[in-house]
DNA sequence: TTTTATTTTTAGACTAGACTAAAAATATTT
DNA sequence: AAATATTTTTAGTCTAGTCTAAAAATAAAA
């Protein structure tokens, strides 16, 4: 029941090696984690020497990192809060989706009793935040759901937008210019063999999108 | 208009000095400064040498420091946004009063383009925060109100509740015991001369209170 | 106007978190 | 199995912010 004090460094750092450790599975090297968080290798050796130390991961020199039970959960509630902060900023404040990333970032440090479960509760609980990324519980619970890559449609199947991969300005900004947004349906009428590229219509008219847009946009498939 | 980087921690050493030079005019100086901040008077005159390269005051050594036009400025809107979250805390999150001051402390640091003016908007431009302190507007302009410590009022004189002078958490929830709280109307019934203790008049009840809890709480006289 | 007391600054040390450059370990080729 | 390439760690340095102890400046008292 003794809470871990961490810094808003190793909240950082237990987020990356979490959100790495998603995407490839087996223990994260000191290469990708400084290359996620932008700072040199041996920073992230220095840091994963602290992160040791408070058990909070189990390192082995040259071997790569995971997160212990305790760093697990730490990652998952500082996820929560970045998430929940980013409902608050769009669906109170007013902000467009790709504009909330950096005041969540900052956010999700503020620490004290509470307050994640009183803004859940006066956010109405939600279960996704304005990227369609799912909000762990309290518990730290998480929701899958089954979503796939637009670009593995084939023509002729809709699919209603659930999420992006690509979590970029510019991305989103791109999307906004389409008329894509969470729950847009988008049905898939041909894909050239070329390049990938995929003409689709979206509520009254139609775009070509590239296969790179295709590849960041998750939908449910219809 | 270039926009002068701060850390949270020079940001605190601003604030402190904003609210020391309040109560006592004139330069602020080192060991004040540093009673303020919980720090030793070396830390002091360390931050002062950095808060006057950054032309944030003007300090003279061994004279004391003052804060230049730009550090009023930031201490000012510091000051705002502490005020604002802690509106948000109590009105939207139904934090208690006595609750929120740390969060605060933590919420005001956060940085970026257009937050404290939409989280202004969201709270419906509150022009005092839950301690009854005036929440100074986007152009840092002051609201001043006519108030006096209840411990000026004589006998028969009857005042509301506009705000505290000490912002523990002992003394407001001491206060919330006794009933009182902004916006409650107190009728001084008698004083004491030995230990100038009050008899009040509370809603239905009466109370005694002692003299350093009238010389804490604010009122407008009516 | 000296002496003494108080306040403030300096000096030196520590921690967290970053960096670069060099060394060591591991992985891949030949 | 050596040689080479890649990855990771170590060593050394830097800044912000803190501390304690000592020195210096200012204020108060004798
Ligand atoms: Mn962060
Ligand atoms: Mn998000
Ligand atoms: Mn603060
Ligand atoms: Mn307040």
């Amino acid at each position: 029941m003794n809470t871990i004090l961490t810094t808003s460094a190793e909240e950082n750092y237990l987020k990356a090696i979490f959100k790495v450790a998603e995407k490839e599975p087996g223990p994260v090297l000191t290469n990708a984690l400084a290359a996620a968080m932008g700072t040199s290798a041996a920073s992230a050796t220095d840091m994963l020497k602290r992160l040791s130390d408070k058990q909070l991961v189990a390192y082995e020199k040259y071997r790569g990192v995971t997160l212990t039970e305790a760093g697990s959960q730490l990652a998952t509630a500082l996820i929560r809060k970045h998430r929940l902060w980013e409902v608050f900023l769009v669906d109170k404040l007013g902000f467009a989706w790709d504009e909330v990333h950096d005041f969540a970032e900052q956010l999700e440090h503020v620490q004290g009793e509470h307050l994640t479960e009183r803004l859940d509760e006066f956010l109405g609980h939600p279960r996704f935040d304005p990227h369609g990324d799912p909000i762990p519980d309290a518990q730290g619970r998480w929701i899958r759901r089954p979503q796939a890559r637009l670009a593995t449609l084939a023509p002729g199947q809709r699919g209603v937008v659930t999420g992006v991969d690509d979590h970029s300005s510019a991305f989103l900004q791109y999307l906004d210019e389409l008329g894509i947004g969470l729950g847009v349906e988008i049905i898939l009428i041909e894909r050239t063999p070329y390049d990938q590229s995929t003409k689709v219509s979206i509520g009254a008219g139609e775009s070509i999108l590239s296969e790179k847009v295709c590849q960041n946009l998750f939908v449910r498939i219809m």
